[in-house]
DNA sequence: CGGACACTTGAATGCTGTCAAAAGGGGTGG
DNA sequence: CCACCCCTTTTGACAGCATTCAAGTGTCCG
């Protein structure tokens, strides 16, 4: 017997409903077994890929946690998203052969690796897999939208509330409470994806646990008052 | 001779290169020639689609221009980004089978509405018309990640500059002058959109006319010096 | 176990928002 | 086609929230 083997087959990979179309029957389910490559361990700190690599394939998450990020020139950048278990990067790329973001696993990290030109053959013999790959872009925009939302007319508490309710509840999805997380990046990881300075995040989070909403300890975020948290992210005054 | 119908074809579209992949066989161009089911004239101030709305289609624009916002229940908005001949709208509407934002006209426009099962059929029978998809969809996911940016770590004159320069970019792809544009939008709108208050942009905009970069007359915007602007967005210092 | 890094907190500055008022245009209806 | 009215835009004064600069504490990783 050879565990190995058998883990690699998205038909038993345990997050199948994440990454897979839902509909499959056994015939096509065989077909997109062979999707995935090779599996590709990275460490904390490395980059899964980088502005500028060349693009070939998308990557589903199978452990760990990343943080996307666009850069320029002159030294800005942007923290575009966190990634976990089940969630595909890559879709950058797609547009100009080449990847325009960096992907950095923020706790060691495993991830499955689908070369881009099985995708495309795939999806057109597997209609359902060609509608997932859409689903998956389009909720990729979608989600980009709440985040100008977000960026564009909410202020700094607003902002971190509506950050720990989004993390905790895709944590929660994946089995994890629904109250107590454990942050994988940094404050000003955070102030980053938030357009907030590191002393603003560290700042809400004392007024949050001062108001009794939250516990902080450091990384470790029990949340003790998720409705309000949820009344202040809809505030009724916006920026 | 139908005029009309030689207009439906793809084909024979000025703006073919803008909306349809570039190497097509005359046999698969015919096949392309079927995406477009129906033609569709809104007026401005019309919704194209709305938040909730069934989604069944994407809309390339033929003429005219579009702003697109999410809304949420407790009266917040923002705009999501402003679209122009060309260009694609409706992909929020995949992942969800409804749409999730509103797409208004700002000017009276012209749209061709493709069918999003035809898109899908097509997508499997000409691999150039699959790509293309793809790419059209990493492109937006690419261009949101730009207004991220924008919103996270620029101050209110690199986002009014970089607003400036992206628009009068596109316009010159397009044949209109390169330091000469007409705003469709408000200053509210253009507000909204760069996560500022319209009297913010309105100062900026007198800021940038005081300083001899632009000159300004209500909606017409003259360029002046275009690398003070440049300069301007890629200033060493962020937010 | 030690040092670099991450986090917290304080004080002052400043950018952007808020409120207010006036002027200018453009669109619509007669 | 013209005139009127409402919406858009501009500008000023002031307030407030987030940033900046600084210092001290804690902790995690090598």
């Amino acid at each position: 017997m050879t565990p190995k083997a058998i883990q690699v087959a998205c038909s038993n990979c345990n997050l199948r409903e994440l990454c897979m179309p839902v509909d499959v029957t056994d015939q096509d389910m065989d077909k997109l077994d062979s999707l995935v490559a090779t599996r590709r361990k990275i460490r904390r700190g490395e980059s899964l890929f980088s502005n500028g690599d060349r693009f070939d394939a998308l990557y589903a998450i199978r452990t760990g946690f990343f943080k996307t990020r666009v850069t320029t020139e002159d030294g800005r950048d942007q923290v575009t998203g966190f990634q976990m278990a089940g969630e595909i990067i890559g879709l950058d790329g797609i547009v100009g052969d080449r990847h325009s973001c960096d992907a950095v696993a923020l706790e060691d990290a495993e991830v499955c690796e689908m070369p881009y030109g099985r995708i495309e053959e795939l999806s057109r013999e597997v209609p359902a897999l060609q509608t997932h790959v859409h689903k998956i872009m389009s909720r990729e925009i979608v989600r980009e939208h709440g985040v100008m939302l977000l960026l564009g007319s909410m202020r700094a508490e607003e902002r971190l509330a509506a950050f720990l309710l989004n993390l905790v509840q895709r944590l929660h999805a994946r089995g994890f409470s629904r109250s107590e997380l454990v942050l994988r990046m940094t404050r000003e990881e955070i102030g980053s994806f938030l357009g907030l300075k590191l002393e603003t995040v560290s700042r809400t989070f004392s007024k949050f646990a001062e108001d009794g909403l939250i516990e902080v300890k450091h990384r470790h975020v029990r949340i003790l008052d998720i409705e309000a948290l949820r009344t202040l992210v809809n505030a009724p005054e916006g920026r």
